[in-house]
DNA sequence: GATTTCTCTTGACGACTGTCAAGGTTTTGT
DNA sequence: ACAAAACCTTGACAGTCGTCAAGAGAAATC
């Protein structure tokens, strides 16, 4: 019997539930891995399992198949990078201590995880063009309009300003700007870090404009 | 001989060396129609000829690998859309009449295009990860700039205002913008291009605030 | 400790990939 | 008209792909 084709409310024990839910999450781990390095177009699942410390069979068993697997790794991967920002609105008690903070957050995120970010960019794309996939990446995209707007709002409601912005226009200026900035971090462009700080305070300036 | 790896300069008639750019040309033509079906990862040789009318084995015969040929698709691309936008400049007499054109071939573009646009943004992520096609994409990238630098510029000029946004964050944010309106019309948003529209109003009247 | 259940490996399958050589067909040059 | 060059098709090659069945090994249950 496959597992993946019974439901998890068949599983009688819940430590079972849960040792599945685990490994898929580690295979999920290793194949977020693999495909932040090598692309969507690029990345079999031989490669993934080459990257974990199991065989490529394995995989089958715990995914009905390669879309349920990257199905999966983007859920995965929604669930850690969401929250990533969340800590700086809440401590933040005035206008440049949130903005400074955002944009520290962002350009350390442009560092650290810049293969994790073009590999969204990558999933995004091929959402585009693959149906499967264009829920779930609508939802993150959502979640991250979200998170922008948390911060955005809350900027302005520090500085005491209203804001004349949508927060789908609001999050595509921040997403674009962004984008950017990796491709030019990527390319070798030390100066790409500093250009999105200096970006971030651009558009904020413009955003919510000086009284 | 493999006519790919000669130099053109090597070829002793003129009208060869143009049937040879033409039907490289005319090749590069069908897989971009393919391309932008499928999308990068799902396109291959075989039915990139399917859209042509020639066999698959001629791909090999005007361009040396699978890499050469989408490169050639990139460039050929490039000289189709970096002009589209010429016209409005040159014509427009008034601010409002420039935005009013620019919004209005952006959205004509979102909507007659839309294929298109999102095989740029997935060779762009490509890019992200395959060495070759970056400067390529990069100069394809750095002309859009040039062409958006052109618009607000030329907007602000008719406006009699000065902008404090630099090029590369002014393209970042009607890229950003342009993307998501994208995405949004492609998962069949009927509003999508309107938002495009508005979405370009709110972003000119912050670039160039009301005196 | 035996047996059932779960977990994982191995190896194979058919299909598809980029590449390329051999040869037929068409066009060009003389 | 004939020879040469250019063009295109066909078919095959060595790999790789996702998928899956058979069975070995480990763990849990009794």
């Amino acid at each position: 019997m496959t597992p993946v084709a019974e439901k998890n409310a068949d599983r009688v024990s819940r430590r079972q539930v849960d040792k599945f839910g685990e490994r898929r999450d580690q295979l999920a781990e290793a194949a977020l891995q693999t495909l932040s390095e090598l692309g969507y177009a690029r990345t079999s699942l031989r490669e993934i399992a080459q990257n974990s410390e199991f065989s490529h069979g394995v995989l089958h068993y715990y995914f009905s198949d390669k879309v349920d697997l990257i199905t999966h790794c983007v859920r995965h991967y929604k669930a850690r990078c969401v929250t990533r920002y969340d800590g700086v609105v809440s401590t933040a008690h005035t206008p440049e201590e949130l903005k400074a903070g955002f944009g520290r957050v962002l350009v350390d995120s442009l560092r650290d995880e810049a293969s994790m970010h073009r590999l969204w960019y990558d999933l995004r794309s091929q959402s585009l063009f693959e149906e499967s996939f264009r829920a779930d990446v609508a939802a993150i995209d959502q979640s991250l309009e979200n998170m922008i707007w948390r911060i955005v709002s809350r900027y302005a409601e520090l500085a005491g300003r209203t804001i004349t912005i949508a927060p789908p226009t609001m999050y595509a200026v921040f997403d674009g700007l962004f984008q950017q900035s990796l491709a030019r971090y990527l390319s070798g462009d030390d100066a790409a870090a500093d250009a999105l700080a200096e970006g971030v305070d651009q558009i904020l300036a413009l955003v919510i404009p000086a009284r």
